[in-house]
DNA sequence: GTGCGATAGACAGATTATCTGTCTAATCTG
DNA sequence: CAGATTAGACAGATAATCTGTCTATCGCAC
């Protein structure tokens, strides 16, 4: 429970927004009729580094448990978007990386977040934009327990 | 699927910072012993207005379907939190207001939610903080379709 | 005022996402 | 090297969410 106040606090401003965008960058998916992927599958996708990333890691970026992220890592390499490699730097671990099915997956969702940021930027003005960007990346030493 | 890049996006900052607030909310009611209301279900209870907020309207809030607003109002109502009178307005409708019983929930919350943002003013400075608050409310214009 | 499309929300059923707990192998640390 | 930690798989349970359908009510346009 964040409050119940009536004017919208900023945990509900968070949500809103990020919401907003997440939601535009699936519907783009859908438009161009890729179906196969859902909004927990595309939270777990976003986050994997041009290198691989290791479960764990997405499991702690995405905010949920190991289990789930393997989970969610497991249905994307059924249908091809990823695949894991083991990790050259620790033997336990295995990295899970994009394939090139997952380019066109990729690009349309950053294409359709450039848009969305766009039309943000048109809305507030671009410095108001970059402030909340450069107010929220510092926000992030302590509101990130991870990195 | 937002992105896949390195540097933070816009998106993954706002959503860590919407989950760290949340969390730190949800933590502060287990640490005192408010164990039976779940994220999911406090998500909802937080967009209660003080007048009692129709299900219709606490599942577009909330961004889930109806449905899921409606289950989860079923068991904020089981364990007494809530309660669900009939709209004066609309005999179709049904008001779900707070009990008494969530008045040391919504305090607890709330006062937690207070310390948290005073941290975060602590950390990037009270105007800055203040700046992402004004600038995501009038982004609000444009990402929340409902008001 | 009547009729028709939209809305509120309940009911049913299925699926998806998530968690806790446990286990093994591998790594790190003192 | 021994013990603690970490990566992630496996098993099982639960929670959350969706689609689809249905009834009652509302709000208009005519």
């Amino acid at each position: 429970m964040t409050t119940n106040r009536q004017e919208p606090n900023l945990g509900i401003l968070l949500f809103v927004a990020y919401r907003a965008l997440e939601r535009r960058a699936h519907d783009a998916l859908v438009a161009a009729d890729i179906t196969d992927i859902t909004l927990a599958q595309a939270r777990i996708a976003a986050r994997i580094g041009p290198h691989g990333t290791r479960v764990s890691e997405l499991a702690e970026q995405a905010r949920v448990t190991k289990q789930s992220a393997g989970f969610l890592v497991e249905q994307l390499e059924a249908t091809g978007y990823v695949e894991r490699v083991p990790d050259p730097a620790d033997r336990r671990a295995r990295l899970v990386r994009l394939t090139t099915r997952a380019d066109k997956v990729v690009k349309t969702a950053n294409s359709e977040v450039d848009r969305v940021l766009a039309e943000w930027a048109e809305h507030v003005g671009p410095d108001r934009l970059r402030q909340v960007y450069e107010t929220l990346l510092d926000l992030r030493e302590i509101t990130d327990p991870w990195r």
